[in-house]
DNA sequence: GTTCCACAGGAAAGCTAGGATG
DNA sequence: CATCCTAGCTTTCCTGTGGAAC
């Protein structure tokens, strides 16, 4: 008898969970038949003998970009081509400062060459067997980079996946620099894809950047539900067993996921998370309740995941407006307040900041969405900002922690004691 | 029409943890 | 090590305001 013997060898239900995650590229992408056009138009250019130009992509998260990007990269790598085509794609949410950009680019150049030279030969052209992760002067990578170019002729297409990211950390200034290289080149030729989510990126930039960044700019716009029931169900049929998804499965997963801005990724999640739940419960095969639980799974880790990372203070304020709301009193700022501040007055570790700060907090619960408050007017009574709901029904749950750790007075104050106080 | 409540929400000063610098 | 700087919050202070009650 072995630990493993109780764990099925294989799925009922999945052939490969690979081919349901979004960082599988597909051999065909459905749907973003022109972008794919356009990006490829613009990167054969180079192939020609003509300029690059370098491409700007926009779109919100779970559109396609990313895939869109790498598949073309990869399909430009394979096709017969008088220059070497080299692409290289970093996610600057991750590598996010210019020396950083810098030194992947240049080390991967590196690799390269030594790899097609050999190391006797790589060893005549002098140049540093890689860039340290640290310590050396930009301008010195910047120089590295263009010997290494040089070497050879070669197109390079460095795609910097959420760009917006760079302006941040200051790192766009690596925009810049990248951009003008091609003045110092005469055999190879380097070309920049940027991606964006938020499309006001190019305002933020610097003129110069931004011209030469901005000069074709392709958009993706959001999948509607049809789009993407087509996309879930071509992958379905690589990563599902045959008749392991109801009727109606895939359809339900991409109106879930519709109603999200047309999210690619949540949809592609919301399919492979059902088909877990369907393993868990040992279902024949992926019913439509099982994507209703898989959808309110992934809701709540979301939540938890936010409400993980609130300051202490704020997730109070939560639980006192969870603890009211449970208890049928009106939510204005003044009663979450009294009621906060109580709550700090039972525990003698806790000092309540400022009403306007409370404000504040509220006011950003409502806008991560976790609850909905409105300014509403009652005359002499006064004007204040009211929760008016709570958005996920396991808010209380999720605050269990903080439920435990402190003391907590019973919400119903009487009139008697606020008017004494 | 006027009053007046209970805040809204902006501005600026104040505080603090963390990092850079000498 | 002490000192200075900085970014990110809070607090304090302030003027402004929708609309039921007067």
């Amino acid at each position: 008898m072995n630990l493993f013997d109780s764990f099925p060898r294989e799925s009922r239900i999945f052939v490969n969970k690979e081919y349901l995650k979004h960082t599988y590229i597909p051999r065909k992408l459905l749907h973003r038949e022109e972008q794919i056009q356009l990006l490829a138009k613009v990167l054969a250019a180079p192939l020609r003998g003509e300029v690059p130009s370098n491409v700007l992509i926009y779109g919100k998260t779970g559109t396609g970009k990313t895939v869109v990007t790498r598949f073309v990269l990869q399909e430009l790598e394979k096709a017969p081509a008088p220059l070497q085509v080299v692409g290289l794609y970093m996610n600057c949410a991750n590598v996010n400062t210019q020396y950083r950009i810098l030194a992947k680019i240049t080390s991967s150049l590196l690799e390269d060459l030594r790899e097609r030279l050999g190391p006797f030969q790589f060893q005549k052209t002098g140049l540093p067997e890689k860039i340290p992760a640290t310590g050396w002067p930009t301008d010195l990578v910047l120089e590295v980079l263009v010997r290494a170019l040089e070497q050879e002729s070669k197109l390079v297409i460095v795609a910097l996946d959420e760009v917006d990211k760079l302006l941040e950390t200051g790192g766009h200034e690596v925009l810049y620099h990248l951009s003008r290289l091609n003045c110092d080149l005469s055999t190879s030729k380097l070309s920049l894809i940027g991606i964006s989510n938020s499309t006001g990126f190019l305002d933020f930039l610097d003129p110069r950047i931004r011209s030469s960044l901005g000069e074709v700019q392709i958009v993706f716009p959001p999948y509607n539900a049809i789009q993407l029931t087509d996309i879930l169900e071509e992958r379905a049929k690589l990563g599902f067993r045959e008749g392991a998804l109801a009727e109606g499965v895939t359809r339900l997963c991409a109106a879930l996921a519709a109603r999200e801005h047309g999210d690619a990724r949540k949809a592609l999640d919301l399919l492979r998370t059902a088909g877990e739940v369907a393993e868990e419960k040992g279902a024949e095969r992926v019913e439509l309740e099982h994507v209703r639980e898989a959808s309110d799974r992934l809701q709540r880790s979301a939540v938890e995941e936010v409400l993980r990372t609130l300051p202490l203070h704020q997730k109070l304020v939560l639980l006192s407006v969870v603890i009211l709301k449970q208890n049928g009193c009106r939510l204005s700022l003044g009663e979450i307040y009294r009621y906060y501040k109580r709550i700090c007055e039972h525990n003698p570790d806790l000092t309540p900041v400022s009403p306007r700060a409370v404000k504040n907090y509220l006011d950003e619960l409502d806008m991560l969405g976790i609850v909905s408050t409105s300014v509403v007017s009652r005359g002499r009574g006064g004007r204040t900002t009211e929760v008016l709901d709570l958005n996920y029904p396991h808010l209380g749950e999720l605050l269990e922690d903080e439920r435990e750790r402190f003391e907590l007075p019973p919400p119903t104050e009487s009139k008697l004691c606020r008017f004494l106080s």
